[in-house]
Order: C-alpha cells, then structure tokens, then sequence
DNA sequence: TTTTACCATGTAATCGTTTACATGACGAAC
DNA sequence: GTTCGTCATGTAAACGATTACATGGTAAAA
C-alpha cells in the first residue's frame, strides 16, 4: 500500500540510488531516465519519506521556535513572519510555548533537541545556561532576542528600544510634557528591563522631573496596567504622560483613567509599546512605538539561516529598529 | 560523539532490544537490569532517536492542526488548549496556517503526510473532498470544526452557535429590542454562513422585524464590522441593537457608532461572537456570545485521541456549547 | 529426575532513505 | 588498438530504532 523508493525504482526500471538522486538534484543523471523517473514518481504520487532522509542524512529540515505565550499578542505575528520564510526554504516549523515556565523551557529544548531541529530561535528569556551549552554542543544554530552575547553559532537580534523611547519622550517633550510617568514590564524579563533603563536613560538626557514614584511596575497584561496606572494617578503631583512598557499595559492604562473620569489625551497622554494590531482599534488609538514582529520573526528565520548556510557558521548581531507611531493618545499638556 | 542506542546498550552490558523494551516499557524485564539500564542512559544523557522510532514502528506521535491564521485572534487560544493536552499525550504538534487560501491548504495536508501525523485537526474550511480522501485512505484520523459529515475516521466538533445567538435574542429582547441588526461574515465561510442562518432562524422563533436591510455583510475583521455598521446606522430606520457575527466585527461596529456620535449601549445595543481575549476590554466591554476556544482546542485532541486509541476507530460527533455572556455593551432600548 | 512452561534476554531483519564505492560503457588521446 | 578519463548508473552499507523469533536458564509440574 504505503509508496516507496523502492517502488518508484522499481516502476522507472532504475536503481533507488539513481532515484534518490533525482529527487534531490544531487549529481548528472541523462535527462531520459530523469524524465522517466519524475514521471513514475507522479503516476505513483510518491513522496519520500522525511524520517528516513533525517535519519541516514542527518539534516531533519525542522526548525524550532520557542516563544512564552502564543495567546500574548506580541507572538502570533512573530510566529507567522517566521513560518512564512521558513516555509519557502522548505523548513518546517516545531513551535513551542514555555509559559513563561523555566522549567517548561528546558521540556521544550529537549524536545526540539529529539526531533533533531537543525536551528532553535528563543524569542523569549527563560532561559537556563546549561540548556543553550546541549544545543551549542551539537553544533545546532540559535537566535535570541535581546539577550546573551553572540558567540559562536549563537545569534542575536537587538530591538533598538532606545531609539523607540526616544522618538516618544521627543514627541511628549515637545507637547510640553515634563512629568512623564513610566509602567514598566515584569522584573523577571529581560526586554521589560532593557526598555525600563533605556527610558531612565532618556530622562537623563531630557531636561525631565526624576521622581522614583513615577516609575511603576506592571505585569504586561491589561490588568497591570490597570493596577499601575491608578497608582500613578493617587500620587499627589501626578504625571501628564505615561509610557509603558507594552500595549497592553497601555490599555490598561487607558481603562483606569477612564474609570477615574479623566480623558485620554486631554489629561493624560499614554505611549505604548510593541504595536500590537488591536492598538490602533482602541479608544482612542493608542500612540505607541512600534516593533514590527512579522520582521522580527522573518529576521530570527535569516539569523538561523545564516548560519546553516554560512561557512564558518559564525553568529551576527542584528538590528530591529523600533519607531513612534503617533496616533490619537497623545496630545500637548493642558495646564 | 552522538549517542544512540547502541552505546547505551553496552555500557549497560545488555542488547539494544532490551534497552529498547526497557525504554517502551513494552515487556517484562528484570528490575536490576532496568535500573542498570536506567543508570546508563541518564549517565550518558541518551534521548531516543524520535525518526528511527517512526520509520520503524510507523508511529510518528505528531498530530497535524490546520488553521487558517495564527494572527486571527479566534485561534491562539484554541492552538493553546490542543497543544497542551496533546504534550500532556506526548505528541507534538505541527501548526500549519492556509491563510484562507485552499492551495495553500492542499500543501498544509501534504507536508502534514510527508511528516507522517498520526492525524489532522482542521479546523477551518477550505477543503477539497479529494484532500481528505488522500488522508483517510491511510488511515489517519480527522476532526473538522463545523463541516463535513461524522464517517469512518472522521469526527466533527459541532458549536451550538444556536443556542447562543437565542440566548443573545432573548436577552436583548427582554430588554425591548425589536429591530435587531445583523452583521455576518464573508460569504464563502461555513461557520459565517450557520451563524447568520441560526440568526435568521431566531427571528422567526421570536416575534421581530425582518427586513433584509437589517442584515449586512462584513468580512470578520475590524474594518468589514465598521464599514458594515455605516450602512446600518444611514437605514432610514435603524436597529436599536445589532448582533454579530464574530467580535472583531463588533468592534468594528462600536467604532462607527463612536464615530457617529452615538453612544453604546444608550443608543444602540452590540454583541459580539466568540469572547476573544480583548472584547472584555472594549469600551465598552462587549456582551458576547462565548465560545472557549481553548475547549474547542483539548475537544479536537481528544476526538484524535479517541479514534487513535478506539477499537473500532469510529469518528464521533461532538458538541460545544455557546453562551451569552453579558457585559456593558447592552442596554434597555431607549425610545 | 525428567518434562514443561515461562521468563529474561539476545539475534537479526526491517523501516525508507542517502551516499561511498564499484562498474561498465563510451569517446578521446596516444 | 590500447589506455585513460568521464559519465551514468548500480550495489550495498549505513542511519537508529523496534520487534518477531530464537535461546538458554530456572522453577513448577509430573
């Protein structure tokens, strides 16, 4: 019943080898028996078998993508950039979710590790030394976001927060803003920290109000941002802008000052961060920085591509930039 | 340098076959060899090759799951809930997207036999009859979301959108509505298609005003739901509530009520379909008629499961419930 | 004590490919 | 007319597991 090389030979009246090698354009066979073969090979409707290539060749066309979240805004669309590219160099893509879970990241390292993936991009940062060390080991290609240096077969991709932050504290500096309030990500993640200290940073360059209390902490969900918000608005000089950390956290925002019957931009401006596609459906849509994550996920795919390809595998740094997107949360300071 | 079965084998002093049995735990072995084995292959960190596993037993534990986009918001949260339960199984699972587009359905089917799944969830509605036959004529089971008939290897999850839309009906009659709008998908999708019938059922179940006008067509995104609702608000009589065919839409109509200067609910009363994530936060939060899509995920793995498992491998038909959940986006009609 | 049965384990075939090496044919070079 | 190189193709050994069958040993049954 099940088709096989074997058969397809059998039909075109040649040896599997002269097949194999048909299929995979591997040396000169006579145009003749290839067309013969290619013709068996359709009447047969023969595909071959990808366990047994992966197996005796090595090389499983398999990648893995590791993310926290799928149901986080921020990935679906990392996911589809990769997956499309991926699939048009005919890769496959294994992706799986860590939860946020440092344990569940090493369950799904070793999982990529026993179906052979040829290169793993780690969009998130749970991540455990000893766990990149295997992958390294077996001369397997990784791509990180935002985190750990690039060393041999281990890319990075750099999202250029700063610029990001930059263009909105220009933006609210020259709306008249002085006291920009900023919600930060979890403690635990890497990028929340990174986009915290580019912000701290800019207050630093800008002729800014530097108060510790203007600085609160979210979780990257709406409702902390909520939660984070309503502190910023009882302090007894409250901000007139207020960053955060990502877009949800943004909306967050937006609802608990709407709850305290102030508007949005007339009292308060808000600035996102990530540019998730509902952002610009909010009420009103959001003034965020944008990253654009179909890029991010295309890129990961080329990092790992690379290095595949490339000889000697070395890893590269790489550049997303990250740009305000000005919309209808924004607006000059009312005194 | 890569392990295998073999090394295993002799630093346990055994054969391969043991190893093996001792692996699957597929017949009796004694225990101080199974822990001698044990030992070894902890202490030389061996994994089990997953390809030879498949070549030779021809089970290759991946399960397919077709959608039609990751970035739709409908399907994070159901790829969640079947991925889950299917590691909890120890499958893995292969996500391929259509993009709304059977061609590229065709080639999701054919890289999911190419990499022999053990079965296929499809749940969406692009489909070519000549595509399942290809799958079920290897024996590989199928469960589809809302289309097709219950055979052989094949089961089907049927959403009571129904119950539902009456359970929306009533509430909104019960607060006085009587001219109730409709938006709907695109035409050419099944689930769209049962939504707006299971609508238009309802009318006649309830002693309403039914005029064509009052049902429109979007498209199942945010613009289509805009666009759509302008119609429906320039009707020289308009609805005071309007139902729709998924939330994306709704909020889609909440904006061009927003833009028309009318307030919801004081002005017009929308529910949305689905409860994805972000219709608890709209503004204002949206009534919806709810479907878990993280049950719907775990109801297709196990339809899956059951056949993969069942003696006779007979597909079932399965049943998911839709319900009304109110928020604020619903009021008391206003005369 | 002999027979029987069963249990733990080993031997080797098998899954469907790829690929190093062997082979033979044919044309060119001498 | 040898000899040689090239080219197309075939032969067979991997790849790393599973599993049907074979084997020997030990305990129970006779």
């Amino acid at each position: 019943m099940n088709m096989n090389i074997k058969k397809v030979a059998e039909k075109a009246k040649v040896s599997t080898a002269t097949v194999s090698r048909i299929i995979n354009h591997s040396s000169r066979v006579s145009p003749s028996t290839a067309a013969r073969v290619w013709r068996a090979i359709r009447r047969l409707n023969y595909h071959p078998n990808t366990h047994a290539r992966t197996l005796v060749s090595g090389r499983s066309r398999i990648l893995g993508l590791i993310i926290s979240d799928i149901a986080n805004p921020f990935f679906p669309e990392l996911v589809k950039g990769f997956e499309d590219v991926a699939l048009q160099n005919h890769y496959e893509v294994l992706l799986t979710n860590t939860n946020y879970d440092p344990a569940r990241m090493a369950a799904c390292v070793q999982r990529l590790l026993e179906r052979q993936a040829e290169g793993v991009a780690i969009m998130t940062s749970e991540m455990k030394p000893a766990l990149i060390d295997e992958v390294t080991r077996r001369g397997i290609p990784i791509v990180f976001l935002d985190v750990g240096k690039v060393r041999n077969q281990i890319s990075n991709i750099c999202v250029n927060y700063a610029q990001g932050i930059r263009e909105a504290v220009d933006h609210l500096c020259a709306l008249g803003h002085r006291r920009i309030g900023f919600i930060g990500g979890p403690r635990t993640l890497k990028s929340a920290h990174t986009r915290r200290s580019a912000f701290i940073q800019c207050l630093k360059e800008y002729d800014l109000v530097k108060e510790a209390s203007l600085v609160v902490e979210g979780n990257h969900k709406i409702d902390g941002g909520e939660l984070a918000m309503y502190r910023l608005l009882q302090l007894k000089k409250r901000p007139t802008a207020v960053l955060t950390s990502n877009d949800l956290t943004a909306l967050g925002a937006l609802r608990a000052i709407h709850h305290a019957r102030l508007r949005v931009p007339e009292d308060i401006s808000v600035v996102g961060f990530d540019d998730i596609d509902f952002s610009q459906f909010a009420q009103p849509p959001l003034t965020t920085i944008r990253i654009s994550r179909v890029d991010l996920g295309k890129m990961a795919f080329d990092a790992l591509f690379n290095v595949l390809q490339g000889t000697p595998a070395k890893g590269r740094e790489y550049r997303l930039e990250a740009h305000l997107v000005v919309r209808s949360s924004t607006s000059s300071v009312s005194k």
